[in-house]
DNA sequence: CGATATCAAGTTATCGATATCATTTCTTCA
DNA sequence: TGAAGAAATGATATCGATAACTTGATATCG
């Protein structure tokens, strides 16, 4: 092997390797790795001169390598899912809001974030991964499934099913929605609705959280389902109320933007907000605290899940036991 | 569940490897690798025969080994600059809007997305990446400046420096200003007010379509400084014209909550929009579509952008010539 | 003073996949 | 019939880092 590499003289320098350290230090690679990585076995001499040319030569571990031999790729995966067509869950601050917290605690623990929002695609990237958190609608157990099966540490967020056998952190929806019915009772509305979608498993929770809080007082919530959980959507759910001529004085919109076309809609109506009907909208966005007049809502600490979902999956590939858990609300009151 | 782990039985298997599927198929290595590459270079029969037993052992690609192999990793960072203490940016619908294009178009081009959202911290990861993409608010060179000179192909999200040398993907913010003053000329607007921050390069190159375009006309526009893009520093900015009693007939605002800000306030002036004063805003949110009135914004399309932006950071990946690129934006007309 | 710790560093093997260069078998045509 | 060529497969080396074991030198103790 005389001359078979080195094409060219100075032909791109591709940045060193630990051989090439070790060749320049004089010692061997694996006094090389030792000091990198502060190993007690290696004097404090040694270490600081590799350190030192490390620092001068620009080396740049190469993580496939460390990632081979150790048998572990320091990457969690997230899985963002998405409805196929609706973009409508991009759109939602709150997954971003995960995100963050997610990044955050991963990061700092050294571990990586490797992103995916389509179903199946990433596979192999998503099977190098140590852990998997999945951040859904809580919509689709068989996605669930589907990951379950790799085998990897997971955790999910969302509502916590009974028979689920995986990790589950979410927020308390039910004591959300049991929140909103003792503010309901306390100042003395009788006549509750409910805007949302029972289907939907987090709004589910919420609207058992209130039914059985009512109940308490012989009170039964009406229930207006609603798919959409938009503006408009609001503003109809109280126009058939009207419409059909029910009593009600207090609305619980399982989100801010239905909140705010209900208040819309009442207003229409020449109804007062709050004297006439109270209102809370669910997720406490910065939307909803400065719309006229600014809406009381449940608050979800979204940064905070993030964060916990991040440190349930690490204790998860680290072999610790690890529990489901829920994330209190708080309900801000504001004018409505 | 009795036995978490199953230590005993079968010694944990940890799903084969080619050395593996080759023993059990009587054949070497490489021909595995190749067969499940689908190369030409081995027999249909074999192909399939070695396929259909990966298939049945759970076979899974070790990424790290194959990555090490070809010295790259088919992994693309993307980097999320936030504020350190505000945690304002990732509560912005629209790098998540981003984010959906650009995973989209890499993942089905095979590359996985590795994210990061802290400055320095990931470094040793973001550079076993094979490029990097780069979505800040624009503000920060000195970022720009780190991630480049890892030597890798980075794309960046933002407006376009004169002077950047690096590929550049973002929205027309020019051409919206100009938009926007073609609008108010059209409708006989003589007065127009530009609420933003000419700190901020995206809304800086707004504001030089706007005033531009209305210099053509003999026009110059009121600016007003505004560092929150918040719903009420929009207010405020409207209260603090008509306290100095400043004419104006139409305002120009470089966010729609800033917009909604500007009518609240107009609304309480006693002053009809659009009658008495036109508003634009920017980004044409989903709230500000159904505000009352539905506002009239500049609409930016970020999931293209978003895959934009991958398709040139894998053109980059793979030695193409690639050059900056502006997306168009329109001008959605409503009531406003 | 000989035996055993202690310390710093080196040797070798290994993680799993693949490029490069053989090797074998079978065609095919002069 | 034999040589050249194609087709299928294998042997080996390699990517870069690190674990497990070894070596040599110095220090410590009964």
């Amino acid at each position: 092997m005389s001359s078979a590499k080195k094409k060219q003289p100075a032909a791109a320098r591709p940045s060193p390797t630990m051989a090439d350290l070790a060749k320049l230090a004089g010692v061997s690679k694996i006094t090389v790795s030792r000091a990198l990585a502060d190993s007690p076995l290696v004097s404090p001499d040694t270490r600081e001169r590799i350190q030192a040319l490390a620092r001068k030569q620009g080396y740049k571990l190469n993580v496939s390598a460390r990632n081979l031999r150790l048998r572990r790729s320091h990457t969690v995966a997230v899985i963002v899912e998405m409805q196929p067509s609706s973009s409508r869950t991009m759109w939602d601050p709150y997954p971003l809001s995960l995100l963050g917290g997610i990044s955050q605690e991963l990061t700092s623990a050294g571990y990586s974030v490797l992103l995916t929002t389509r179903q199946g695609a990433a596979d192999a990237a998503v099977q190098a991964a140590d852990g998997v958190i999945l951040l859904g609608q809580g919509e689709r157990e068989d996605a669930v499934r589907l990951y379950d099966k790799m085998g990897l540490p997971m955790v999910v967020w969302g509502a916590r099913g009974d028979r689920d056998n995986h990790i589950v952190v979410g927020s308390d929806n039910r004591q959300g929605g049991i929140s909103v019915a003792e503010r309901f009772l306390s100042i003395g509305r009788r006549h509750p609705v409910f805007i949302g979608n029972s289907e939907h498993p987090e709004m589910a929770q919420r609207l058992h959280g209130f039914v059985d809080e009512l109940a308490g007082q012989g009170i039964k919530p009406l229930l207006l389902q609603r798919v959409d959980w938009t503006l408009d959507s609001g503003a109809d759910a109280v126009r058939s109320l009207a419409a059909r001529k029910v009593r009600f004085d207090a609305i619980f919109a399982c989100s801010d933007l239905l909140a705010m076309g209900a208040i819309r809609a009442l207003v229409e109506l020449g109804l007062s907000v709050p004297n006439d009907v109270s209102v809370v909208g669910y997720d406490d966005t910065p939307l909803g605290a400065s719309f006229l007049p600014p809406l009381s809502s449940v608050r979800q600490n979204w940064q905070e899940g993030g964060v916990l979902l991040a440190r349930k999956v690490l204790a998860l590939i680290q072999g610790q036991a690890v529990s489901s858990q829920m994330l209190p609300t708080s309900l801000i009151v504001r004018a409505t």
